[in-house]
DNA sequence: AGACTTATGGAACAACGTTCCAGTCTTATT
DNA sequence: AATAAGACTGGAACGTTGTTCCATAAGTCT
């Protein structure tokens, strides 16, 4: 919360820091779910009060971007520098955007927390890394801007829905059978008002997020070279 | 809440009901935003108490979710009768996607609930829209689903965008002096390390979100039409 | 008229984010 | 070594929220 002058020496080995906190955060969010994340469990964690916590962290919000900026900053840093020998810019977008999937997969409140707040440093983080590769793709510089927002736009569009259908499922069930009965009531609508999800409704269960999500970004990519 | 299997006669004018409850609802929201819907707030502006509105809507989430489709059913509705007529699948869509966005910019709140939620009534009713055309315009039928869910992923994705800016100018600073700051911001990050968010910062608080948004949507419907 | 369902409104509950504050520990200065 | 000043801690307390409970009224049916 304050500068520091001097160099911090060691309090003790459980001395709390927002990185102790951070990381206590997202156990909680992994192991519990986005509902359990509260200043009481986590000082319970970490056997201290609420009070102490918020020396280090301004409020909740701050608590959830740092914890998700945790998640990407390294999903961004392995995959360029993996990426970067030898891959077409198509292929670095697919695996950047592949990476931040995985993530919001195994850490479904990344998603929700991604969708929630465009202007987080986690996502500035991804469109920082689309818009490097829109360029290496050639895009012409107006263009540049609405190719790499619409792919951003996508991908939190799919990380919200995807942290949705985590949150439904939240125990027990497993994504196949939530989705089955998802399906069920689908298959139940109206077939004259909506014939569309009906077809759909058939297709929901058996089929594949990743492959879906990496269509969709095939699409766009599509519609870039298109136009360039 | 339960089924009523007699005609139900008229209690008094001023009577409870979810369709007066939602109207109330709405009001609150577009005057004052998301965070001022509560329970008390509603039950203050239809004088009666918090319990009474629990007999007509099951919790909160149900409320939103009902308002959600009170504004999203306009829209669908308004479009499929007016686009109808002779215009091409194309057109139809952007029609649609534009309706959505329009209706997101004057209740910025129906933003953040429709990215929330995949499985509510009002997402389903935008994603029969898009199926549809996505039908009409020849897609083969196993393309049909990957084409309108990646319409759907954007259109969520710049749906919740473009709430969380909304929540973020909140009183008093309009949308171009907001965005004028987080420009500033970005445009203050390191040069080697984000280049490309210092180069959008320039363009960014005179964009136009609109065009933004067709732009992409257009994007999408390329990719489409290059895969068809 | 009574019995039963539908509906109302206000009190009460548990949980949450956040603030406050009385202390304790660490470091720098005398 | 003593002391002052800041950094940090932990737990109590505050105000607000969604939700439940319940006594009671209004309407409907036999």
């Amino acid at each position: 919360m304050r500068f520091m002058t001097k160099i911090r020496t060691e309090r003790r080995a459980d001395a709390l820091s927002k990185e102790r906190i951070v990381e206590a955060a997202i156990a909680i969010l992994d192991q519990d779910g986005e509902g359990a994340l509260t200043f009481r469990a986590l000082a319970a964690r970490l056997a201290t009060g609420s009070g102490a916590i918020y020396w280090h962290v301004a409020d909740k919000q701050d608590l959830l971007a740092a914890a998700t900026d945790h998640v990407i900053a390294q999903v961004t840093a392995q995959v360029t520098t993996k990426a970067v020998k030898g891959a077409t810019p198509q292929e670095a977008i697919r695996a950047l955007a592949l990476g931040v999937f995985d993530a919001i997969d195994a850490h479904p409140w990344v998603g929700g927390q991604l969708s929630r707040d465009p202007f987080q440093y986690a996502v500035l983080r991804i469109l920082e890394g689309v818009g490097g590769q829109v360029q290496a793709l050639g895009v012409p510089q107006q263009a540049q801007f609405n190719a790499a927002t619409a792919l951003m736009s996508f991908i939190l569009g799919l990380a919200g829905q995807y942290a949705a259908g985590a949150e439904f499922h939240a125990r027990g069930m497993d994504r196949t059978t939530a989705l089955r009965a998802v399906a069920a009531k689908w298959a139940q609508l109206d077939p004259i008002e909506h014939p569309f999800v009906r077809q759909v409704a058939a297709v929901l269960p058996e089929h594949d997020d990743r492959e879906q999500f990496l269509a969709g970004i095939d699409l766009i990519l599509a519609g870039i070279e298109s136009v360039r």
